[in-house]
DNA sequence: ACGCAGATTTTCT
DNA sequence: GAAAATCTGCGTT
């Protein structure tokens, strides 16, 4: 969920991918590899990662181990709950199947940016709180990167039809 | 439904 | 100078 711009936004996470730490050659940090922008993965759980690519694009992760040792997960779909109407604007009036499928579109309808990076994903604007179901869970090798292609890292709800591609 | 190219800028070589 | 954890619009089938 997002309260940015004093509005609210919520959705349920129902596509992610792990990026495992310093030995996962598809992880922005392989190799311990340290600079300003991998900084954020050095923080501690529950920290968010927002990074910024392709020359237009906000993607949000959540940091999942320990200080120091740089892991993530990277969230890539939600199922929209509230606050449609402000997603719909953000978005620019795409399909509502399209809201929030794709980790660029998702920051784009809750408004994150890179002043969301390094921030509390527990008490910060940009939360993230447990659900009440124990969903079926599917895995697939994760999207969109040229290292580790196979490694079975992205994790979808089974059955959901709000997922990206 | 599918495939391709363009957008646009940070980051690292 | 090239690539990048992407998305969109436009072309063809």
């Amino acid at each position: 969920m997002s309260d940015i711009g004093g509005r609210r936004t919520v959705g349920r996470i129902v596509e992610t991918e792990a990026y495992v730490g310093p030995d996962d050659p598809a992880c922005h940090a392989f190799g311990h590899r340290r600079t300003s922008r991998t900084e954020a993965l050095y923080d501690p759980p529950a920290t968010a990662y927002v990074y910024f690519t392709y020359g237009m694009h906000w993607c949000l992760n959540v940091v999942t181990e320990r200080a120091d040792y740089p892991a993530a997960v990277l969230i890539r779909a939600l199922e929209p709950w509230e606050g449609l109407e402000l997603m719909r604007r953000r978005r620019g009036g795409v399909r509502d199947r399209e809201l929030c499928a794709g980790p660029a579109r998702l920051c784009q309808a809750l408004g994150i940016t890179g002043s969301q990076n390094r921030t509390s994903l527990i008490e910060g604007k940009v939360r993230i709180v447990r659900g009440s179901g124990r969903p079926r869970v599917t895995v697939t090798p994760r999207i969109g990167i040229s290292e580790a292609v196979d490694w079975p890292l992205r994790f979808l709800i089974e059955g959901s039809t709000w997922v990206s591609r």
